[in-house]
DNA sequence: TACTGTGAATGAGTTCACAGCC
DNA sequence: GGCTGTGAACTCATTCACAGTA
């Protein structure tokens, strides 16, 4: 796993502050890369509580659930402003709809998938993607057999057709399911193509051309950080 | 994801001096947690060199590999000792095994999967596990109609046969690819069992009890990252 | 000469502790 | 009364810059 895009990214990751809208917006001029990384379980976490009926939660419960320390919740949530009550707690689906403009996922996303092996056919059928506004347009694979067909509505194509399907579908994210050797050149090809965007789960570093921003999920690397953990956890 | 055990984790991570070895062993008390988290990272890259014939690398390339500067590589190997010459470079084999036994991936590792879904599947036949040491030694599913057949030679159980089945494989880890309405319970359960270490694909903040580590998984969330990454990359 | 190893400086992230407000 | 928001203190991580060495 590479991330350079994200954890081990030691720039300060910007983001301007836009007009007021109709939803209250983010209050300061950036959210540290920190805090940027755990928007994301944030907004898991919160949008549970949604879904149960919870209207207002404590920095503390939050907390709890996250393995996080209250002031560290708080110091977080500040930077969205207006949503914490004192001598209440935070309005959840406030929160929900701030944190999910700030991330960016309020609006849609088109996203391909490249490889249709174990983990691309996995990732195909994931639904998980659906929920948060990604929408697979098409998934391409360099096998012949697999190609020209359909999965649950969703076209597959030769990844030779790569230059010629992408421009006219709106494609500003890819999820990178192909061997190591292949990652590199795919990358290359599609920051090209003008994607923004690549999750790669090829286990090597990537040189992601300047234009796109990638971001690298390496299961062996994952199991490596468990067996970190556990050798270690004797405190 | 939620990743209480490692990224979110606000407690230091510690690991004692072991008296030495045949092999040159890690030289620091402790690893500092940003440390810990890049060893894996590290570790690919290097064994990667090493698979080409690569004898000596210099931090400054092993830091262009990763996106990470000379001296942040420099700080990081330096807890190993030994292996770096000035002038020259780091012994990339003699490195290799320093972070295999510094992240205790040198030995092997008993693990099970729950959950043969679609990631489950992927994951069953994902070949990066046994690579690094981790062998899978059984599947459970809730479905009768996946039981008790083999893949690959790998045995699948019920989950109802987890108090069963478990306790005479000399499981250290568990792969966890089921619904999040599972997840909690599953571990609950693992821990009973002497599991040390939970590898969490689902998507939900887990309470791990005490003396079992977990450590998150969570594609949207990662998605979102990459999200966050591309609205802002205009620096 | 060309690299590593490391004190010192800087910067980022987290926690403390309490004032401020509902 | 019970929470949030935040200055200040603190801890952790990274970078700088150069001495030390093969």
């Amino acid at each position: 796993m590479k991330e350079k895009s994200e954890r081990n990214d030691p720039d300060s990751v910007k983001m301007e502050v836009k007009a007021p809208v109709d939803l209250p917006s983010v209050r300061s001029g950036t959210i540290p890369p920190a805090t940027a990384n755990r928007l994301g379980l944030y907004l898991r976490e919160l949008q549970q509580f949604q879904r149960s009926g919870v209207k207002t939660i404590k920095s503390t419960s939050l907390g709890n659930r996250l393995g996080l320390s209250d002031s560290q919740i708080r110091r977080d949530l500040a930077l969205f402003g207006e949503f914490g009550k004192r001598g209440v707690g935070y309005d959840v689906s406030g929160l929900v709809g701030a944190l999910r403009q700030a991330l960016g996922t309020d609006g849609k996303w088109n996203a391909i998938l490249i490889g249709l092996g174990n983990l691309g056919n996995a990732l195909l059928r994931y639904r998980g993607f659906n929920q948060q506004g990604f929408v697979l347009q098409a998934v391409f694979d360099v096998d012949q057999n697999k190609v020209n067909r359909e999965i649950d509505g969703i076209p597959i194509y030769a990844i030779s057709e790569l230059e010629k399907r992408v421009p006219s579908m709106g494609v500003q994210l890819a999820i990178l399911a192909v061997p190591a050797s292949e990652a590199q050149n795919l990358v290359n090809r599609l920051a090209l193509l003008g994607v923004l965007g690549v999750l790669n789960f090829a286990p090597i570093g990537l040189s992601p051309p300047t234009g796109i921003q990638t971001v690298d999920v390496d299961l062996a690397v994952e199991l490596q950080r468990l067996v970190f953990a556990v050798v270690n956890s004797n405190r």
